[in-house]
RNA sequence: GGGCGGGUAGCUCAACGGCUAGAGCAUUCGCCUUACACGCGAAGGGUUCGGGGUUCGAAUCCCCGCCUGCCCA
């Protein structure tokens, strides 16, 4: 074995040896005839937009961790890989790339055909699918690469699809409209990260809207009617209101002194601040704070819109920023910018604002979009018929900087009322802000009201379900039985049990660490209904069909059709068709495809949101719609991994996913028992009322029961930052590549560190730095890779030691004694794996990982090789001893660093020793395998307490002995003469002798140039130290033992004198006080002793 | 605005109401002691962010404040 590892030597070789294994692509059904219990874990499926970077090693590391551990016991351990298709972010990266590289040219949607542009991402996805995989398999992921599936593949693309029917036939997908982030350039919506904010100087822009009575009943106009009527009537309804009559309405008088002619006769206005005068052309209201003095004298009036004559209600909202003047605490007003520039009016835009939007839901107005998808002006897109009014045609087909030049003008040019002398503008001011910007065109976002696809998630049988799922103990607000707070902290969970049971479902979903159960439960109860709708390309296409006012017979024919393979719904005179696109059916939805495109329908370009596939991931892979072994043994999966931004966005939805649409199957295959026998026999199919519902689904239409979770346990990590605390991003440049590091110290190293990090915290620091090769490292590394470098040659040290005396063993001078180290060292091992086991239980990787590093380096390598090192050649036990120890933290330690372990234990696995009573290293299922071999099972017999704390006494003396010898620098080789007051077992003084380089322990009084030190309350000597003793250097240790013992005894006796202490402390913390006074109060008169002696 | 974290040695982190607050790295000193210099032995280094409170006892629990990060809106 040559003296260093070098995990390339092995790494390539041994994933081979895995692969060729077939170690693992489990047996499902060896699951279901009861052979073996099931653990897996669904992949996290990373996107194919780019390689996989540090997070992605963690993520993963952390679920082969848990993949390899229950192998190891004994579980049919399936861990299911795959990647996600990424949608708007691979449609992004690709398009961008075509733009660099000269290919594309002008908006996507009028340059390319869809599948010319679906291919080329297809390739692009193949590229990094293979990278990905490449790099998981270089980590030394023991993923079923067999079963690698890919979110759009045909397999996944079926579930989607037979997904959508079903929530649109049980009516939980809806048509809706929706503000979003248009991009007037390229005319596509686009997501938010694919926006920035950029500070811009704009303007303050105040204008006056008169006051005017509605003549509507109620005197909210609007409610509820069509822009378009509304505008109509209110034209010939608006009656202005004065100031004299405000002023009787309660209108405070000091208000608004700035306008000189607020004349009793003459018409009254609001003015409101803008930055975008334009878009009132699609106001609907105007708001003010309800805590606002002026708006008890406003409720109930109206304004109209100068030129265009809209008549728009005065409502109230709290959302309305107070203007500084009247806010209570000066302090919030100046906290909060706008105030400064706020008149307390707000314009209310529904359609192109998103907190107007909001305030519109909030009082139920209407939306008006004044702009056509290019962001112009226009009147064919929701605002109706400008021209008959007071002149806003002159508007059409501007865009919005001219628009609002053109407003102001018109603003300025005009007066209140149409004949008075205050102008309808009152002024501007200038004002910085951040606005978003397009990523791509760099053109302004305009938010945009379109018709968008919703799945009703608030409905019970989604939301509701996802609430019921969560384990009891960890949910907040639900009636626990005292109504109060109920979180755990911990599960107590001390060893393995049962990783995963066949049904699990009510109440079994757990959080680690516990905190994020509460992200959860708020998330769900605070949700709202899921936009499914993208307006790209790349993804799964909306199986949804419409047309407006389709030809009767077309409709007819449809309702005869409607059943298995289509659904239909009509909103006002559309007609929306769903085919089911199950395989099996394709040929039926495909001639109902044709024959309603002949009658005109369209299929919806959009695609679904990549989510939507996401949240089938757990039973799309495992072959739903169809009733797989698969399934049926691995659903609900074991533990989902993951990192805490995703929660809501996956989590949540798998939950849902997995629980509506297996509770569906269970319904339909005759209800299969629930765990926890909730549930009966489920009742028979109750009659569906609304057009379509088909014959053999009826049995899911009855009452619903959630079927079982998609996993039981949801571990969170941390996200991994630089060294500064900040993201690793590609644009900073502080990422570290896994497979540079796998390259430079080897995937085990990178995994243990991985793993040694992962602590419960939100997030964990990793300082960046150049490595010698250029590329970013981080020196944590060095301890991952400086461990197995340990580990290697203590292993090395050990098998010559094996090796070389098997045949020595049957030598007469044998002996097969239990030795003190032997006790120790068991009673350690034991310790360890009942630390791991339950660790391990817990997701406790950092104690894992941390309880093999002192293991393996402190307790077995500076210890145990060190005090065997005379007798293990003449010992079988011994040997016997060393080779399970060694044996058992290699199997240990299989999970966290595969690649070493399986290095090592191909030359482990044939050493024959003597059996260990109480240790069990079961043989490998695969020969040869360490990945297959069993977990090994260490009594917890072995534990020996007598034996630790004589070792431990032995340990501290040899401690002080080196630091004498350290004192007086003498050389390592040097043998030293130990004179004690008491005497040790020849056992002891073997040991005392051999770790500490003492040549003779003696009761003889020691010589004058001999060097003393405090050990147990006793002064004991060495000497035949090389040179003289320096009396100085002595003394200075003496008297700094003094002074430990003096602060020691400081702190001990006052927390004896105090009267409460021997009173309420428990009698053995006391009892421990008073011991330790004694040591130190022993220790202290010893040192003295030996100082005046000096 | 709502929710959730973090602040302990120069750095990265432990310590989950009870040993004189511990590791690794870095620093200093001595060693190529024949498993390992990616190593061995030893040393120095802490007002546990600040202030109150609860307790026999607080880094730990509670309150206030400061700094810092994330998620949701």
């Amino acid at each position: 074995m040559p003296k260093q590892y070098k995990p390339t030597d092995h790494e390539p070789r041994i994933r081979q040896k895995w692969e060729a294994s077939g170690a693992f692509h489990p047996d499902p059904s060896r699951v279901l005839r009861g052979e073996a219990k099931p653990y897996c874990i669904v992949i996290p499926p990373p996107n194919v937009t780019d390689r996989l970077h540090l997070g992605h090693a963690l993520n993963n590391t952390l679920q082969d961790v848990l993949i390899r551990a229950h192998r190891m016991m004994g579980y049919e351990t399936l861990w299911m890989p795959g990647t996600d298709h990424a949608g708007i972010a691979t449609q992004a990266v690709v398009e961008k790339r075509l733009r660099k590289e000269g290919k594309l040219k002008g908006p996507l949607r009028e340059s390319m055909r869809r599948e010319e542009f679906v291919a080329i991402v297809q390739s692009f996805k193949d590229e990094y699918e293979a990278t990905i995989t490449g790099q998981l398999k270089a980590m030394g992921c023991s993923c079923d690469w067999q079963r690698q599936r890919f979110t759009m593949d045909e397999q996944c693309a079926t579930a989607v699809y037979e997904a959508f029917f079903r929530l649109f036939r049980d009516g939980l997908i809806y048509r809706g409209k929706r503000l979003v982030n248009w991009d007037p350039v390229l005319q596509t919506a686009v997501a938010d990260d694919e926006c920035y904010e950029e500070e811009i100087d704009a303007q303050f822009y105040y204008l006056r809207y008169p006051l005017v009575h509605s003549s509507l009943p109620g005197g909210t106009p609007l409610r509820g009617v069509s822009a378009h009527a509304s505008e109509r009537r209110a034209t010939q309804d608006a009656v202005p209101v004065t100031w004299s009559e405000l002023r009787a309405r309660g209108w405070p008088s000091n208000i608004a002194p700035e306008d000189a002619d607020h004349a009793d006769d003459k018409q009254a206005w609001v003015t409101v601040a803008t930055t975008r005068p334009e878009t009132y052309l699609g106001d609907t209201a105007v708001a003010i704070n309800p805590r606002d003095p002026r708006a008890k004298a406003l409720r109930g009036l109206s304004v109209e819109l100068p030129l265009i004559g809209r008549i728009i209600p005065v409502i109230e909202d709290d959302y309305v920023v107070l203007p500084a003047a009247m806010q209570d605490d000066p302090d919030d007003a100046a906290k909060d910018p706008k105030a400064k520039y706020a008149t307390g009016f707000l314009k209310v835009t529904p359609a192109h604002d998103p907190n107007d939007y909001e305030i519109g839901v909030r009082h139920n107005l209407p939306h008006i979009n004044i702009f056509a998808p290019d962001a112009t002006i226009s009147d064919k897109h929701g605002w109706s018929d400008p021209t008959e009014l007071k002149g806003g045609h002159k508007l059409l087909g501007l865009k919005r900087d001219d628009a609002r030049k053109l407003v102001i003008k018109e603003f300025e040019a005009h007066t209140v009322g149409g004949e008075g002398t205050t102008p309808l503008f009152a002024k501007s001011v200038p004002y910085r802000h951040s606005v978003k910007h397009s990523d791509r065109s760099k053109a302004v976002i305009e938010p945009y009201l379109s018709d968008q696809w919703y799945v009703k998630v608030t409905d019970d049988r989604l939301r509701g379900s996802a609430l019921a799922a969560m384990n009891p103990e960890q949910r907040t607000h639900a009636s626990t039985s005292n109504g109060t707070a109920n979180i755990t902290e911990r599960k107590p969970t001390t060893a393995y049990g049962p990783a995963s049971t066949p049904a699990a479902s009510t109440g079994d979903l757990t959080f680690y660490p516990s905190r994020y159960a509460k992200t959860f439960e708020t998330w769900h109860e605070n949700i709202r209904d899921w936009c499914i709708s993208r307006q790209l390309w790349w993804g799964h296409q909306i199986p949804v069909w419409s047309c407006t006012d389709a030809p009767q017979d077309c409709l007819d024919w449809l309702r005869l059709v409607a059943g298995e393979t289509c659904y239909l719904t009509r909103v006002d005179n559309s007609t929306f068709v769903c085919l089911r696109r199950q395989p099996e059916l394709d040929g039926d939805a495909l001639l109902i495809q044709r024959r309603i495109e002949l009658c005109g329908f369209r299929r919806d370009p959009d695609v679904l949101d990549t989510w939507f596939s996401s949240a089938l991931w757990p039973i799309s892979t495992m072959g739903w719609p169809k009733e797989t072994e698969l399934l049926r043994a691995f659903n609900p999966s074991s533990t989902l991994c993951t990192a805490r931004e995703i929660i809501t966005l996956w989590v949540s939805r798998m939950v849902m996913f997995n629980r509506y649409f297996r509770g569906q199957d269970l319904a339909a295959s005759g209800g299969l028992p629930l765990r926890g026998g909730r549930n009966g026999p489920v009742r028979e199919a109750v009659s569906h009322t609304s057009s379509g519902g088909s014959r053999s689904d009826a049995a899911t239409q009855g009452e619903f029961v959630p079927g079982p979770l998609p996993f039981r346990d949801v571990f969170i990590h941390a996200l991994i930052m630089d060294g500064d605390g900040q993201k690793m991003s590609k644009s900073l440049g502080n990422g570290v590549d896994p497979l540079d590091i796998i390259e430079s110290h080897g995937a085990d190293a990178m995994r243990f560190v991985l793993c040694q990090m992962t602590t419960q915290t939100q997030d964990v620091r990793m300082p960046v730095q150049k490595g010698p090769n250029g590329k970013n490292t981080s020196p944590k590394f060095d301890i991952g890779r400086n461990f197995c470098n340990k580990l290697w040659n203590a292993s090395r040290f050990a098998l010559t030691m094996l090796e070389g005396s098997q045949a020595a063993s049957r030598r007469s001078t044998e002996t097969t004694k239990k030795s003190l180290v032997d006790r120790w060292m068991l009673s350690r091992l034991a310790a360890a794996v009942e630390q791991i086991n339950t660790a391990l239980a817990n997701y406790e990787y950092s104690d894992y990982a941390t309880a093999l590093y002192d293991l393996m380096w402190r307790d077995f390598c500076d210890w145990y090789i060190e005090a065997v090192k005379p007798t293990i050649s003449t010992s079988t036990y011994q040997r016997a001893v060393l080779a399970h120890t060694l044996e058992s933290i290699v199997r240990l330690l299989h999970p966290i660093t595969p690649f070493i372990t399986e290095a090592l234990w191909e030359r482990l696995k044939d050493i024959e020793t003597q059996p260990i009573p109480g240790v069990e290293l079961s043989p490998a299922r695969i020969a040869g395998t360490l990945a297959t071999a069993g977990w090994p099972r260490v009594e917890a017999s072995l534990r020996d307490a007598e034996a630790e704390s004589q070792f431990e006494r032995l340990r501290s003396l040899v401690t002080a002995i080196r630091e004498v010898r350290a004192q007086h620098n003498v050389p390592p080789k040097r043998r030293i003469t130990l004179h004690t007051p008491t005497s040790f077992s020849p056992e002891e003084s073997a040991l005392i002798e051999t770790l500490a380089g003492v040549e003779s322990i003696t009761t003889q009084i020691a010589p004058a140039d001999s060097a003393p030190f405090i050990h147990e309350g006793l002064e004991l000597r060495v000497s035949n130290l090389a040179d003289a003793v320096d009396s100085a250097a002595e003394r200075a240790r003496l008297e700094k033992a003094i002074a430990d013992a003096d602060k020691a005894i400081a702190t001990l006796q006052g927390r004896l004198n105090n009267p409460g202490y021997a009173q309420k402390a428990p009698p053995a913390m006391v009892e421990q006080t008073k011991s330790q006074l004694a040591k130190a109060q022993a220790d202290r008169e010893s040192a003295k002793a030996a100082l005046a002696r000096l």
